[in-house]
DNA sequence: CGCGGACTTGATGTCCCTCAAGCCGCGTGG
DNA sequence: CCACGCGGCTTGAGGGACATCAAGTCCGCG
């Protein structure tokens, strides 16, 4: 359950045999959602949060005209939630883009971890303030990139963040959103997005269908969306 | 030094006298910084975290050709980099966009406190959490609002925030920022905010000059931006 | 009095949206 | 087995929101 979790903090930290255990041992219920499922409404008070084991997740926000805007994608090994700890609900919601996994942490038990595991502790803290990095990355991106690197720079971005947990390789990962999903991530059209993805299909930078991202050009794709992996975090240290 | 920031927090949630005098001891340095000031350039190691006393902080990142865009404006009582915590250094800039006094917090102090004071660590938690909040809005902003709305909401945003610390009314507060500087929170031109400022006169909303803004219909406001105060998380409760 | 920075306004251009149509693959049911 | 419906993808034509370029004006300040 919490392989892929325990993958990404290791990128970034030391976690010992003990701080493992703590976490294996908070683990509530298991429980899948079909795709499509909006199963955290914001609002909702929540006594857990959920580690997405299996499947994609998003966080978002609609629009009175019916408009929708994906304010963070989720990959396995991401807590979809874990902010709702200090928060007690959310502003936003949560739902599967895929038939996803999850794995339920009961509140009482990050509070434990709070006061048995300082360390650990600051760990968690550390992956909700890298959940802000990438939303202000995403700032960055709806606020001076075009829709053709904005597009190029989600691509790096899922390639980095999926590769961490062993989902993605230098040249591709499995994305199985529709482009209408992938506009709602980019603040376009899915019309618009079509065209700007034969357009980086002609540029033979990156390839999107049949759910897979099969990247032609990977240093060329990150020149082009300006991407820089720094607001990821990946040095390893002590947090 | 401290009173603005504790002022945000009880909005949120009781501090204890005690948890007040741990926050006051952990104040170090007072500095001053003129306006323009980067004082925090993005990568560099991090000791302290900067607590915001008086003036306005902007989060931001430059791109290669020299645009620029801000991911959060700070006001006083805010931590412009609480999170440089646990991330250790910014992936972002931090500047003074006007002349500001902040209270530097040593990070050895933040450690102590999570070590002794849990429920205060979770509500220096609770406020990063708030950030990503904000960085979120502004994502669903940028992502899907016309520049009329997205401005419109700003004004709106920074009418709660700082009431939250008695620096604005319903009807008005100061706004020392440029056309300029609003275009790089916003992702536009200055030209175009300054088409924007003339319509949200014209139509009796809300007027931005000489640094003050002056809110003249705030209902009507809000509702253009279709702006809702739930993700500053403004109820009172235990977090 | 002259300079520079912020603001203002007009003319023109472009990126992305809207509307519309057609295609393709797939599942369902007659 | 084919008809059909449906959701997702694709492409074209036209329009609109915002950018760019280019003048100016206003105002504080040396």
């Amino acid at each position: 359950m919490f392989e892929k979790f325990l993958m990404k903090l290791r990128a970034r930290d030391d976690i010992s045999a003990e701080e493992e255990r703590a976490l294996r041992d908070s683990a509530g219920e298991v429980v899948r959602y079909s795709a499509g499922t909006t199963f955290i409404p914001a609002g909702k008070v929540l006594r857990h949060s959920t580690l997405l084991v299996d499947g994609f997740l998003g966080r978002y926000k609609d629009m009175r005209d019916g408009q929708r805007q994906v304010s963070e994608l989720h990959v396995p090994g991401d807590f979809a939630d874990l902010h709702s700890f200090s928060l007690k609900y959310l502003d936003h919601n949560i739902m599967a883009m895929t038939a996803c996994t999850v794995v339920q942490v009961p509140h009482e038990k990050l509070e434990a971890i709070t006061e048995q595991h300082p360390h650990l502790a600051r760990l968690l803290w550390f992956m909700t303030n890298l959940d802000a990095s990438i939303h202000r990355e995403w700032v960055v991106s709806l606020g001076r990139r075009s829709a053709l690197k904005r597009t190029a720079h989600l691509f790096c971005e899922l390639q980095v963040r999926l590769a961490v947990v062993g989902l993605a390789s230098e040249s591709e990962y499995a994305l199985p959103l529709t482009q209408i999903e992938l506009a709602e991530c980019l603040g376009l059209t899915s019309v618009h997005v079509n065209r700007v993805l034969r357009e980086l299909r002609e540029r033979a930078l990156v390839e999107f269908r049949s759910s897979r991202v099969t990247i032609l050009d990977l240093p060329a794709l990150r020149r082009l969306a300006e991407f820089d992996p720094a607001y990821l975090y990946l040095d390893k240290r002590s947090r």
